[in-house]
DNA sequence: AAATTTATTATGTGCAGACATAATAATTGT
DNA sequence: ACAATTATTATGTCTGCACATAATAAATTT
């Protein structure tokens, strides 16, 4: 079948070389053209594998100027930020999760600020989620009543305020932080750990179009370790 | 000049109609040759363009069973791994850093787990980078001196570790694992902050090959976070 | 009914050729 | 010397077509 070349052969070979410094670090590699003529290819061929290659952090291209070996590769890491369920079954673990606490109320300045002035109270919840019946992370919720008012009829006992946003509120973008803090008294009691501990923090907003539709913040019991390849 | 459809405009397309609910998770779209149809363009545009959105995780694409959206959009974030320096520099910061040790000595055992038997004895470096002259990040980092033995001989106080071996060192596959630890009093001191403050904690492997080159953990400073759009 | 084989189908990939675009280099005008 | 204009060039993208591949559905055999 004479199969020619695969993109992805193209694009480990470019890779090995990278690897093996036989292309160092800014410097410029071979056109297209060339690779192509090398490799017994087409054009677009070696188009698809530079640009995966690119994608991923390992090249910068720029038009005219040619294709070089990234400088600092800023690798990217990717991190499986699955619904908690998902994570603690993952893990081997049963999970399961009870709220908290559930009602709405005016939100304090600095969540205000994020989803802004809004005809409704938002609701705010809190959710232990569990892993074999212990504590495994801490969430604490505001939800955008204005723009999802169907989450008051809601029964979140079933599927978590997660799970049932992921299903019924389209999102447009969002935005992660990563953070780290001590452990309040309260939290303490939670995640049955000592006040001051310290707690891996994921602080996640999503919006759909201009409005916010949810602010949650999971504390997560101390050990917790959240890991990637690159 | 008759411009067709550029993958991009299909690509806020469907975005669009996934935002606004006309495609709802776990619905099935249409297939390439019908949106190809629609848009009036070539199935390689229609494919560039949803092969981009599955690569983001808004969709899922498999053979013979179609294209349907992502049943959990917030799956994927992705983190840029770049040198302190750039880190700092992003921010606005004046980068600087200082070597605070630096000698070749036996790794504990959880170390020589990762590295393995060595030869040579590796060199373990700590380094405090500073922005604007402020504690940013604390790094204590084992070198397999097997692998990269040309670090004996570098001066570490001009361009930091981290840099060096991003330029000399090149990696194929690497591990980051996040994690929140108490500053030891050694830590405190370092990052000039309390003990028992909540650290932020990235422990980072790098190989090449099978070799493992080096094992760094990286202590941030209190009231640091790591962001990323999704 | 269960297991195996054979279509069928949607996405995945490859090719050749063409034009688009951004960035640089060379040229020209002042 | 400097600014503005005009090539030049490498990557970016689109098209039409073909075949590959994985997964399912249908048909066949046991």
């Amino acid at each position: 079948m004479t199969r020619s070349k695969t993109w992805r052969s193209l694009y480990s070979e470019v890779s090995n070389r990278i690897a093996k410094g036989v292309w160092k670090p800014g410097e410029l590699i071979p056109g297209e053209v060339e690779l192509a003529r090398e490799f017994g290819c087409a054009r677009a061929t070696v188009n698809r594998a530079l640009r995966q290659l690119a994608q991923e952090g390992f090249l910068d291209r720029r038009r005219k100027a040619g294709t070089r070996v990234a400088l600092h590769p800023v690798r990217k890491a990717t991190l499986d930020i699955s619904i908690t369920r998902a994570e603690v079954e993952q893990r081997g673990g049963v999970y399961s999760h009870s709220v908290l606490r559930q009602k709405q109320k005016n939100a304090p300045a600095p969540i205000r600020n994020i989803i802004g002035e809004t005809t409704a109270k938002p609701l705010y919840i809190t959710t232990l989620h569990q892993a074999d019946g212990k504590p495994f992370l801490y969430e604490t919720r505001w939800v955008n009543t204005d723009i999802v008012p169907q989450i008051l009829n809601a029964d979140l006992s079933e599927i978590s305020a997660n799970e049932w946003l992921v299903e019924n509120a389209l999102f447009t973008t969002g935005e992660i932080t990563f953070s780290a803090a001590n452990a309040t008294a309260a939290e303490a009691q939670i995640l049955q750990t000592e006040p001051g501990a310290a707690l891996f923090i994921i602080q996640r907003t999503t919006w759909n179009g201009p409005n916010a539709i949810t602010v949650v913040r999971l504390a997560y019991a101390p050990t917790f370790k959240m890991s990637t390849k690159i």
